[in-house]
Order: C-alpha cells, then structure tokens, then sequence
DNA sequence: CAAAGATCGCTTTTT
DNA sequence: GCGATCTTTG
C-alpha cells in the first residue's frame, strides 16, 4: 500500500499544493518543463488512494494519444496497478466512446466511421457537384476549412449569415456536406466533439448521468481546449463536479485549429471559486534559456505573468549565427552536429532540429546526408496518408459500415476492376433513388445476383462485376459475423483482390508501398480479440506523431509545433527571419503575431541546456531567392544571453563576424554599419526602475480593483509587483504594463 | 486505362 | 521550383 508520504516526497510546495488540494476548481498553471504531467499523474493516484474516490469516477482527457499513454503508464506505476474503470483519453476519443454508447439518442448508427481530412475534401466535392458549384473557383480544400471553422465555433449552417456569394457557397456546402455525413453514417473529427454537445443539450438526463459519473474531471493541455471542448467541460461541471485543468497560455500554438487559450481565463470568470496554483519552477533547462524565453513572452499581453526558475545554474549562452544563405545555414546546423557528436560531446538523440515549416526539412536533410549523419525525421510523409495504407483502410471501413459512400468510391475499382465513373456514378444515383445506399444494392447484388431486382438497372457486363464486387463483400462481412480474427480478415481482402499483385509494381516504390500495407497488418495483429471496430477507431484517431519511433540514436528535425512537449539537451532553431518566423501570413494580425510568439517560446523552452538560433540573408522561395532580414523576435532576447563561444564553426561563416550582427539586433533601430569588436550591448529597452509599488502600499486595479501589495521586486528593469486584491485574490504583474495606481489613505 | 501534359498553389496539422 | 493533382490524349 502506498502511504502518503510516498506519494508527495518529491514534489515541491506548488506541486504538493495542487496534488493535495481539495476538490473543487483548480487551474494549475505550469510553466514549460514544471513537471505538469507529474502533479496530473500524482493527482490522479492522491484521488483514488487518499480521497477514496473510485477509478470510473474519474475523467481524464489530454490532447494527444501519446499524452494520454504516458499518464496511463505513470498513473499505473503510481499505484501499482491497473486503475479499474479510469477514463483516460483524448477529447475525441472520449467523445467518440459515449456517442457510440449513446447512438440510440443520435441522428446516426453506432457503427459510425470517423472521417479524416481527405475524406471530408471527398465529401466536399461531392456536395459541390451536386450543387453544381464550379471547383475550380471554390476550392474543396478552402470551403473544408471554412467548415471546419465554422463547425470549432460550434456554428451550425443556419448559425451563418452571408454577406458574399463565396460565404453562401460556403454555406450551402456545408450544409449539404453535413446532409452527406449523415448519409454515409460518417463523422468528422469537429463533429465527435460538438455532437457530445449537442447530445448534452438535448439530453439533460445523458448530460446528467455523465457529470453525476464524473465526480473528478482533469484536463491536460487546458490552454489547446476550443469552444466544444469547453462546452463539454462546463456541461459535466454542471452537477458540482471537482474540475483540474492544466495548462499554460504561452503554450498555446493551435489557434488556427480554434484552440482558445482565453478559455484559461474564462474558466477563473466561469468559476469564481476556482483556486489558481502556478508552477514556475522549471526542471528543464538553465537559467540564460529561460530567461531568453522569458524575454520572449513577456511581450505578449492577456496572459498571467510567470517567473520561471531553475536550480540548473546559468549554463551556457545562447549561440546565435546568421549565415548568407539557407543553404548555408542547413550546412552550419549538420556541421555543427557532426563535429559535435564525432568528439564525443553530443550523442545524436540528444538533439533537435526545429524549423516553422515543413518545407524547411529539406535543406537540412541534403545538409545531414551531405554530413553524413543520420537523422530522424517527424511528420512529413505520414504513414496512415499513404494511398496504400488508405486503400486497405477505406475496404475495412467499407465492410463495417455499408453506408460509407466516400470508402466506397475510393475502392471499388482498386484495383481495376472495370468498374468506371460512369459505372460508379450510375450506381450511386440509382441507389438513392430508391433511398438505398449503394453499398445495401451492392450487397444485394453479390448475394442475388442475376436475380437481384437490382441487376437489371445495370447494363451490359457491368451488373456481373457489381455482382462480383457486392459479392467479396458479403463475403468479408461474413468473416466478422463469424467471429474470425481480424488478421485473417485482413489476409482474405488481400488475397481476393490481390493487392500485392497491383500494388509491387517491382520497383522501388511499389516495394516499400506493399511493406507498408504489411506493416498495417502487423497493427492489425495487436486488434485481433479486439475486432474491426476498435480497430477502425484506432486508425482514425491515432496519428503518426504517436507511433514515432523512440530510441535511435539520430537527431530529430521537427517542426515548432511537433516539438511542443518534449525535451532535448541541444536544440537548434533555425529560420529566425522576419517571414518565417514570425510567418508572413502572420505579420498583420496582432494575435496570430502573438501565437508565433508563443512558437518561438515553446521552441527555446525545449532545450535543456544549449540553444543554438540561426538565420539566413537570402533563402529560396517558390523558385527564386528573396533577401531576409532578421527575425523582430531576436530583437526581444537580451545581448547578454547570447555570444560566440567558440562552438566549431564553419570557415564558410568567416563574414562580418557574428559579435556584430548581435550588435545589430540588440540596437535595432540604428544598425552598426562598422565592425567593431564585442561588446555587449546595453539594454537599452529597460532602463532601471524605481520602486513605485513598495510591499503594504494599497493599490488600484483598472479590472481587479483596489488589492494590498504583498511583495515587490525590482529585476530586469522593470518592476514585478505580488498584490493581494480584495475580491479576486492574489496576482502578480509586471508593473510597466499594468496600469497601477497607488490608493491614498 | 495509363501515360504524358497542364495547372495549381504554397503555414502550422494534437484528433 | 517542385510536387501533387487534375486533364487530356493515344
């Protein structure tokens, strides 16, 4: 049995006080590498072994599968065993698991398929060709992202208004498109979360009887939660229910996903008795790369203001190198690794290589292959985007779910079975006519064949081959009414279409195509006492960031945001330019600056203990070169965290020296056109203060009202005040941006 | 139906 | 400038 004391040696005071605290609402603000997952983890363990508080009265939810593994794993060694009844997932699979409980109250079948990207753009352009809307001037991929926005604003079609022609056809769209998922018996990934709301609104006593279930809910990544997932939260608060969230606002990097980071505040609005516990001592990294990133974030309003700390010292300066081109620049990061890792000082796990786009992958793989050096790509080509592997899957969601029209579409002539568009479309509208789905007249057919009703509306040879199609099917489904492993379910597709015929076309790429379809048999190998429909469920929901081989040996080259929640002792970030990042489609929206930002700020916070920034003067960009000028951000990061330390350097850099580029930066209004040595330069941004705010003095708020200064510290040239406010309780703030004022007596 | 030719479009991408 | 994707053509 685990006591007490072994739960809680090892946290600190903030830790202890957030692990410990008891139910009601809490929001933990935990700062980059303050050990978040370890209060959830420990929290999770306290509620159960000291609150007594059953597993299945308990709700986890994290934004990732990896996330959520993770926990698992930690809760279990926590207590030593399996917490019974835990449930502990991503939002949209907890989301997906009590609609398929709850079917019965839904306007689709339990048997559901979760639709990605590419099968939602399918749908898209079916619903544009029936509306007979012209593809070329509305683009399926542009009138799915205005769905998709709608749908994280929770805005149904008849929510939207159109003030252009483009925003009707984007309404009509999506409402057919809407029309379409229902047909198919599909989902999308917006819909797992906002039809939970929608049952919950419709359903009290469903609402009810999952917030009665739920006496404790923990959120991880609270800052990345949209409007659904907030709404789902509130709907199981409703019943009194204990709530921990965890998050960090500076973290918050999927804006453009309808992620909302001011749902951290709108959860201290919506729960005024809530009790704010921040963590600020970070475990991560040294000093000089806090106070970088420190230096970084600080600029960004609308957030609560931290003071990270460490007790890993100093360490070493930041390294920052431009260099003349984005070749270059790829060159210096592999050299620098190579060189690096040959003398024994960096072993290759031990880095990263982060950049703001993809396409910035590539230079820097010519860059390691040129050096020699392995590496570990992350994202990219995805191994579930494959169009075998997405054959294979649309065959297995077909057999599930008859309805599934996008599946349908996708296979019925791969590999060719001389089944046509025509012959396709002929079908489908035929289905429909008669209110059936083509795969329900498919199947018919395979089962009757001449004798079908259905055969004659078919001409020529065209009848036998749908025959033969709707044939396999009721073939394969029969497999599954069998009770037959999945494996070999998943062997007999294969063999009756003989995919390894079609798709090894003897060449390279055929080859690895065919190893990749083996490879999803071997996944679906571990589902075989599961059965398809959690196999299905788990291809849907689970992406290749979770299936990311752990433990080479090689550097991993990441995008910023693939690199949220990790940590390497070295890590590089290139691309520092005014374009790149900040992106230049950000340049002219105030929040989306601020999100960049915030990118930027996830990426320093990553490195344990040496960070490497570079820049180009020119990089090549949709064909040509374009000049760059240096990133505003490095403007923000203090001369003084920041040197040549003699780190081996490629001669090719032996251009005005890097000191005086620093220079540049940090006196960016008046660049040095001399080459002048070293020298720090001043910071100039923030002369030193006086104290304005001394401890005890009472002060006034323009939001918070009049509080009682608790503590004041003067550092970094500006001056943090702690303040005690009379109704909100205690805050802290950064003096210059506040807008205090002192209350006389 | 496949191969060659034309065209598009180009941030990030937890699920 | 490149790669994916759609269109045309034999």
């Amino acid at each position: 049995m685990i006591t007490n004391t072994d739960f809680l040696s090892g946290l600190n005071p903030q830790q202890k006080q957030a692990v410990t605290a008891q139910p009601g609402h809490i929001l933990v603000l935990a700062g980059p590498g303050s050990g978040k997952t370890r209060v959830l983890t420990h929290r999770i363990a306290y509620l159960i072994t000291q609150f007594h508080l059953p597993p299945d009265n308990i709700l986890a939810v994290t934004f990732t599968n990896k996330a959520a593994r993770v926990m698992e794993s930690r809760v279990e060694d926590l207590l030593g065993e399996k917490p019974r009844g835990l449930w502990l997932g991503t939002f949209h699979a907890i989301c997906a698991r009590i609609l398929r409980r709850e079917a019965d109250h839904l306007p689709f079948g339990s048997n559901f398929v979760i639709y990605d990207e590419d099968d939602q753009q399918s749908l898209v352009k079916t619903a544009l060709r029936e509306l007979n809307i012209d593809e070329k001037m509305y683009k399926a991929a542009s009138i799915r992202g205005a769905i998709s926005a709608a749908k994280n604003n929770m805005q149904k079609p008849e929510d939207l208004t159109s003030r252009t022609y483009r925003e009707e056809v984007n309404l009509r769209v999506y409402q057919r498109y809407q029309e379409l998922l229902r047909a198919n018996n599909a989902v999308d990934f917006d819909d797992l979360l906002n039809e939970v709301v929608n049952l919950f609104e419709a359903k009290p006593e469903v609402r009810e009887r999952y917030s009665r279930r739920f006496g404790e809910v923990l959120v991880d990544e609270f800052q990345d939660t949209n409007t659904a997932q907030y709404q789902i939260l509130r709907h199981l608060a409703l019943s009194g229910n204990s709530m921990f969230v965890v998050g960090d606002e500076d973290q918050s990097i999927y804006r453009w996903r309808g992620a909302d980071y001011r749902n951290v505040q709108s959860f201290e609005r919506d729960y005024p008795d809530c009790q704010k516990i921040l963590l600020e001592q970070n475990y991560r990294s040294t000093q000089t790369v806090l106070d970088a990133a420190r230096a970084v974030i600080d600029h960004n309003i609308n957030r609560t203001p931290k003071h990270l700390f460490s007790d890993n010292g100093k360490g070493e300066k930041i390294i920052l190198n431009d260099l003349m081109d984005d070749k270059m620049e790829a060159d210096f990061v592999a050299d620098t690794i190579q060189k690096n890792i040959k003398a024994k000082l960096w072993k290759g796990s031990d880095v990263a290589v982060m950049y703001r786009t993809n396409a910035q992958s590539r230079l820097l793989e010519e860059a390691f292959l040129k050096a020699r050096l392995p590496y570990r790509l992350v994202g990219a080509q995805r191994f579930y985007g494959r169009r075998e592997v997405k054959d294979i899957i649309a065959y297995l969601r077909l057999i599930y779910n008859p309805s599934d029209e996008v599946s349908l579409t996708r296979v019925i002539n791969v590999p060719t079975r001389g089944i046509g568009d025509k012959s396709v479309s002929t079908l489908l509208q035929y289905a429909h006519n008669l209110k059936l789905s083509a795969g329900d007249v498919l199947s018919e057919l395979g089962k009757l064949g001449q004798q079908s009703q259905h055969f004659s509306a078919f001409s020529g040879s065209i009848g036998i081959k749908l025959a033969d199609f709707g044939s396999m099917l009721n073939s394969w489904r029969e497999s599954i009414t069998k009770g037959f492993p999945l494996t070999r379910l998943f062997q007999q597709i294969l063999d009756d279409i003989r995919y390894e015929e079609y798709i090894d076309d003897a060449s390279e790429e055929g080859h690895q195509r065919w190893e990749n379809v083996l490879e999803l048999g071997k996944i679906a190998t571990e589902f075989d006492d599961r059965g398809l429909d959690e196999f299905l469920e788990r291809l849907a929901l689970v992406s290749d960031q979770d299936t990311l081989a752990e433990g080479t040996e090689a550097p991993t080259l990441l995008t910023l945001h693939a690199a949220k929640g990790l940590e390497f002792a070295v890590v590089f970030i290139t691309g520092l330019d005014d374009g790149v990042l900040p992106h230049s489609r950000s340049l002219d929206d105030p929040e989306e600056m601020a999100e960049e930002r915030r990118l930027l700020y996830v990426g320093i916070t990553r490195a344990k203990e040496r960070l490497y920034i570079t820049r180009a003067d020119r990089r090549s960009s949709y064909g040509g070169y374009e000049n760059c000028t240096p990133s505003r951000f490095l403007r923000d990061i203090p001369a003084t965290l920041v040197m040549n330390s003699g780190i081996i350097m490629p001669t090719r850099t032996s251009r005005p020296s890097m000191e005086r580029r620093m220079e540049n930066y940090s006196n960016w209004s008046t660049p040095s056109p001399t080459y002048g040595s070293f020298k720090p330069a001043p910071r100039q941004s923030k002369p030193p203060v006086e104290q304005r705010f001394p401890a005890n003095c009472r002060v006034r708020h323009e939001v918070w009202g009049e509080g009682l200064v608790v503590k004041s510290v003067l550092e970094d040239g500006d001056e943090t005040v702690d303040v005690f406010f009379d109704t909100v309780g205690f805050k802290r703030l950064i003096a210059s941006l506040a807008k205090l004022e002192i209350v006389k007596k």
